[in-house]
RNA sequence: UGGGGUAUAGCCAAGUGGUAAGGCACCGGUUUUUGGUAUCGGCAUUCCCAGGUUCGAAUCCUGGUACCCCAG
């Protein structure tokens, strides 16, 4: 199908950033309808069961902007391009973050095709990201990823493997805003999802009780929990249920022996299956200054030309820290920060910033000290 | 059944006559489009058991029970 000039096609997810994106867009003139998308298709189905929820906020919006809702299913691509990766990674000992991986796989292409199917010209999303217009070289004018515009909200760290694009064929409304704006704006709209909290949880799978429903995949590999001397001060439920930095869920307490201040994951042995656990928040062994990260997405292609000083994000809402980065021949990057980082964790992302520019980011792979060998 | 010691919430642990600190763990809320972090709140009508003294006991007395240590 031909694209229509001016049709876009916002991706509702029942929350009031993307109801009041549609909004917006509306009001700047642009021909509107609205995508609904259920990518989980759930087993049980009782407690957790909110898309249905999501699903009519979606349709009172759309009822009330007076617009049209599309409705897709993409299950079997997330299934696919997301959830076996996510659940190898956690086969492997690491954590990942499948939002990223959604949102270059599903919002950012399965959707965007899709929409292209439906005639749209442009998508449109609720995230707190901005487009800028960066002069490159010679005279060559690209779209680049902005920050969003509230701090406390930017989400470029979930859109920094999205390729440049995709993301000039979408538009970001709400990224020019500031959350209580955007909330007061869908207030003075009669907007159904106006107050709605904020969704958390893995994106289209929602909140649950997270080794809960990982064991559903993967399942329970009990061992023990030793403190870095080889003392067994617990046990574990399978390695890959813990994450490093991680408190809740240690279930250990009161060793006598042992100042009263909570244990802190610091390390997973995976050849001996044991769980490696530290006592106090700031334990050296929780910090590391230097990473290297798998290959590198970067919104524009390529690295960046400059001296390799940026700041970086290891964790999402973690504030920017500077560092020094280096590209490899292998695609990846190492990065050394100026401070030694707490509990950077393999199969994060690195996500680098210059300035509100997002640059682009990589899966972790390693960490380790400056002072000591590379691994 | 010689001597000594200890028994307070899941765990560690204050409290020696005045009506049960604190920490960890756990549970719940908040924060948060991953996981995690952080933050706020909850958490022993009762102190191994049974009697007794006292206006009043976890704290004193008596008798049990359990565990630990040292000697045999």
């Amino acid at each position: 199908m031909t694209a229509t000039p001016g049709k876009v096609i916002v991706g509702m997810s029942g929350g009031v950033d993307s109801s009041v994106s549609a909004l917006l867009l509306l009001e700047q003139g642009f021909d509107v309808e609205g995508l609904f998308m259920k990518n989980w298709d759930e087993d049980d189905g009782t407690e957790y069961c909110t898309a249905k929820a999501d699903l009519a906020d979606a349709e009172a919006v759309c009822a009330k902007l007076g617009i049209r809702l599309h409705t897709a299913n993409f299950a079997a691509e997330y299934w696919d391009n997301v959830f076996e990766h996510f659940l190898a990674e956690y086969r492997a000992g690491r954590t990942p973050n499948p939002d990223i991986l959604c949102n270059r796989e599903i919002k950012f292409k399965v959707f965007l095709e899709y929409a292209e199917m439906l005639g749209a010209e442009k998508i449109a999303t609720g995230h707190y990201v901005r487009q800028g217009r960066v002069r490159q070289g010679q005279g060559d004018v690209r779209p680049r990823l902005l920050k969003g515009l509230d701090p406390n909200k930017d989400q470029s760290y979930f859109l920094h493997a999205v390729p440049e694009a995709a993301i000039a064929r979408t538009l970001f409304p709400v990224g020019e805003l500031e959350k209580p704006e955007v909330r007061a704006i869908a207030e003075r709209h009669g907007l159904a999802t106006a107050r709605k909290k904020d969704s958390t949880g893995i994106c289209f799978i929602g909140e649950r009780r997270f080794r809960d429903f990982l064991q559903q995949y993967l399942p329970a590999q009990p061992g023990v929990i030793e403190t870095p001397d080889g003392e067994v001060i617990g046990e574990h439920m399978g390695l890959m249920y813990y994450t490093l930095g991680q408190r809740q869920g240690l279930g250990i307490g009161g060793l006598a022996n042992h100042p009263d201040a909570p244990w802190y994951v610091a390390a997973k042995d995976l050849t001996r299956n044991v769980l490696v656990a530290v006592q106090g928040k700031h334990h050296p062994l929780l910090y590391t200054d230097t990473l290297a990260t798998e290959a590198m997405d970067w919104v524009a292609g390529e690295p960046p030309a400059g001296a390799g000083r940026y700041t970086a994000k290891t964790r999402y809402r973690q504030s920017d820290v500077p560092g020094t980065m280096t590209v490899r021949d292998d695609g990846g990057v190492e990065v050394r920060f100026d401070a030694p980082q707490r509990a950077v964790t393999p199969g994060q992302s690195l996500v680098l910033y210059d300035g509100e520019i997002c640059l682009g980011g990589g899966v972790i792979r390693d960490t380790w000290n400056a002072t000591e060998p590379a691994p």
